[in-house]
RNA sequence: GUGGCUAUAGCUCAGUUGGUUAGAGCAUCGGAUUGUGAUUCCGAGGGUCGGGGGUUCAAGUCCCCUUAGCCACCCCA
């Protein structure tokens, strides 16, 4: 009988414990943020109908939509992001929600696109949004969420840019050009990286503005220095238009909210460049980049819009959210070395090396777990030494070993796997105070 | 979907202008060592050379196709 080759498919990858416990432990301190500031969990079904999928972004997201018809013959595709199932949800429940409505969703999405570096067919997103309220309060929120969020996974040193596509709106409402915002937004997100002449000579030709059209545009993204600077620069760059000042006064407000709430000044910066591709942003949006590895991109991006749900609802349901990138933050967290290196999920392991006593063993781990520590057994009798390796190759903290000099005596050998450091702590079986008291001791000293 | 680079043991890689039986380190397992782990020594297992086809007396090596990975475009987390 010939074996089936073991593999997954292009795209889609397995998480080996070393790297689940990390990004478990992420996806908690990214839940603990979120309910700090009162956002509540939701989940929806991988699977939608396709009609709720299709069309919401550009030719190009529905062809990497994963479609297949069902056992009953439906047609269905699996989610592509968290904020198209939550257009569906909130229009869906918004009468029983209460408005406004905060939410937090971590769970993964697929895409059918070519991977690459940092990018999969299936990736976890991690989304918070506010919806039904237009409130800059809810902006400033945002910013500081991402500031928050950052901070807590143990990040110091990154920018979060800021911009409110309000303005361009109004910029390119002065200069007639209203019905090529999106085109236009999209050669002028180009911008840094192939550089003015050619966003100029894309915008001509894409978006059929004239060059005098596309200069006036990259005056704008040209506005470079102090938030301060900036904003008395915009003004005069738009042209005096009317929608334009009301936006760059909500940025403004944004701004100045933003550091009032405790987010440091020097990670903000205004950079009217930044467009993000996706069409459904009206307002302010962002962009979180980690100053020591910029080359991998966005790692928290997002922004308001003013119509979510349109589609699926006569109710108007503004929002603004972001979206956190997990994965490639742990990418980052790797080549940063800001992981640590252990597949160990409990702290202590109990060597099992008399066969005579393997119920006191198993009573000795059930008197420490019911003490609220984490506790293994190894499974065989096996040579002291071979246990020992493994103990240490897995990244245990403690070992504990006891044979029947230890049983006899009422003690228990007490290892630190680090320094070999061994001590013998007092231990009576339905009494492990003493030893409770020992461990917990040595595992906080660690 | 388009283009470039790559594919040899579980992992990292050697393998000469095509030439006998494809190697090393690490890892695994056993032993030296019937109760003390990053050392040492001895031994063992493990390969359709990514898959398929072709050229040749002979292919890991050359050619074509295919699959997967990496990189870039597009788009994006």
């Amino acid at each position: 009988m010939s074996l089936i080759q073991p593999r997954t498919l292009k795209g889609f990858r397995d998480y080996l414990p070393e790297v689940m416990i990390p990004r478990e432990r992420m996806m908690q301190t990214a839940r603990e943020v979120f309910r700090s500031f009162g956002f509540a969990p939701i989940d929806t079904p991988v699977l939608e109908h396709l009609e709720i999928l299709t069309g919401k972004g550009s030719d190009e997201t529905d062809r990497q939509i994963y479609r297949f018809q069902d056992n009953g013959g439906r047609d269905v595709g699996m989610r592509f992001d968290l904020t198209v199932p939550l257009a569906r949800f909130a229009a869906q429940h918004i009468g029983t929600l209460g408005k406004p409505f905060k939410r937090y969703h971590i769970a993964p999405v697929w895409r059918g696109e070519n991977p690459q570096a940092g990018r999969y067919r299936e990736f976890v997103q991690c989304d918070f949004d506010t919806i039904a309220t237009e409130s800059v309060l809810a902006d400033i929120e945002a910013v500081a969420v991402i500031n928050s969020l950052l901070e807590s996974l143990g990040f110091d040193r990154f920018t979060i840019s800021l911009n409110n596509r309000t303005i361009l709106t109004g910029l390119l409402e002065g200069l007639g050009l209203s019905d090529s915002t999106v085109p236009v937004l999209r050669s002028l997100d180009k911008l840094t990286k192939i550089g003015r002449e050619k966003t100029i000579a894309e915008m001509v030709s894409a978006a059929g503005v004239t060059e005098d059209q596309a200069e006036s545009v990259l005056r704008l993204a040209d506005c470079n220095g102090t938030p301060e600077e900036i904003f008395a620069m915009l003004p005069e760059v738009t042209g005096g238009n009317e929608t334009a000042a009301a936006g760059i006064d909500r940025l403004q407000e944004i701004y100045q909210g933003a550091v009032a709430s405790g987010v440091p000044a020097r990670r903000i910066k205004l950079d009217v460049s930044i467009a993000r591709g996706l069409d459904y942003y009206t307002g302010v949006i962002f962009e979180t980049t980690l100053d020591d590895l910029p080359e991998i991109g966005s790692v928290c991006s997002g922004g308001r819009y003013d119509n979510l749900a349109g589609l699926y609802t006569k109710q108007h349901l503004p929002g603004i959210g972001a979206s956190l990138g997990l994965d490639r933050l742990l990418a980052a967290m790797e080549k940063l070395e800001l992981l640590p290196k252990i597949s160990a999920p409990a702290p202590i392991f109990i060597a099992y090396f008399d066969a005579d006593h393997r119920d006191d063993y198993l009573r000795l781990a059930a008197n420490l777990r019911s003490a609220g520590l984490g506790v293994e057994v190894y499974p065989e009798p096996k040579k002291l030494g071979a246990q020992l390796k493994y103990a240490d190759q897995k990244g245990f903290t403690l070992a504990l070993i006891a044979g029947g000099n230890e049983w006899d005596a009422s003690t228990v050998q007490v290892k630190t796997l680090a320094s070999k450091e061994t001590s013998d702590v007092a231990y009576i079986h339905d009494d492990a105070k003493e030893l409770v008291a020992f461990v917990t001791n040595a595992l906080a000293a660690k």
